[in-house]
DNA sequence: CCACAGATTCTCT
DNA sequence: GAGAATCTGTGGC
């Protein structure tokens, strides 16, 4: 009965006590899982994420130890989310790690659905007219929030908490034989000076769930091109 | 497929 | 009052 097991094992606390950049690796190929208040469970594999370092990181919102109510999260214990509100319409999601006391986060950027598309593509379409494809579900991280039903109210949710409706398992496994992982510059931080350029988002080489942000490597887009 | 402009509201200065 | 760790639709190639 329980041979299944391993595929939901929570990660735990510990998983997140180190360095964004070191996480923002480590979470590659892991499952966020959401469950909505009706019971239906959602799953995403991680296939990118980006690290924002902490006070000294001028592109993280904490950089020069800014603390403001609204950041509070970001001071908490590592396995604590830290969602706020964006562009006067979008959410960002992010995993608070290191010790604590020290604004450090990871930013999950998209997910490769896997468990729940129709409810996500449900919670996509709320506001809009046509159906979302698949690889448009998760594809940023504005839309992944939109699809896991994320927003304010999960800010500060111990994702190391089992009784939590939003946390993080082993899932299958880490990345498969011909996947790799590569990295680049973050997403909308240009304002951040020299940190603007710093390799600091990291994704799935190729995996068409990776958001098109950069309009560099690594969107998978159509899959089409062949790697070199 | 790629580039660009508009949307829309919360937060901090 | 300015700016934001973004997304979407539209228009051009």
């Amino acid at each position: 009965m329980a041979s299944r097991a391993p595929r939901s094992v929570l990660v735990s606390r510990r998983f997140y006590a180190r360095p964004a950049d070191a996480l923002a690796v480590a979470l590659l190929g892991r499952t966020l899982v959401r469950v909505l208040d009706d019971g239906t469970r959602l799953a995403g594999r991680i296939v990118e994420t980006e690290a924002y370092l902490g006070t000294e990181d001028r592109a993280a919102h904490c950089f020069a130890g800014r603390r403001t109510p609204r950041k509070e999260s970001m001071y908490a214990r590592p396995g604590t989310a830290y969602v706020y509100f964006t562009y006067g319409m979008h959410h960002c999601f992010n995993v608070v790690c290191g010790r604590v006391g020290t604004p450090a986060a990871v930013l999950v950027r998209a997910l490769e659905p896997v468990e729940g598309h129709e409810a996500m593509r449900r919670l996509r379409s709320a506001r809009r007219a046509g159906s979302v494809p698949d690889t448009h579900l998760c594809s940023g991280p504005g839309r992944l929030c939109e699809a896991m039903g994320i927003d304010l109210k999960d800010d500060g949710v111990d994702l190391a908490d089992p009784a939590s409706r939003l946390f993080i398992v082993r899932g299958a496994g880490r990345l498969s034989a011909d996947e790799s992982v590569r990295n680049t510059a973050r997403i909308g931080v240009a304002y951040a000076g020299d940190w603007a350029d710093r390799a600091l988002r990291w994704f799935i080489v190729g995996n068409p769930h990776v958001s098109r942000g950069g309009s560099r490597e690594g969107s998978g887009g159509s899959g089409r091109r062949p790697l070199a």
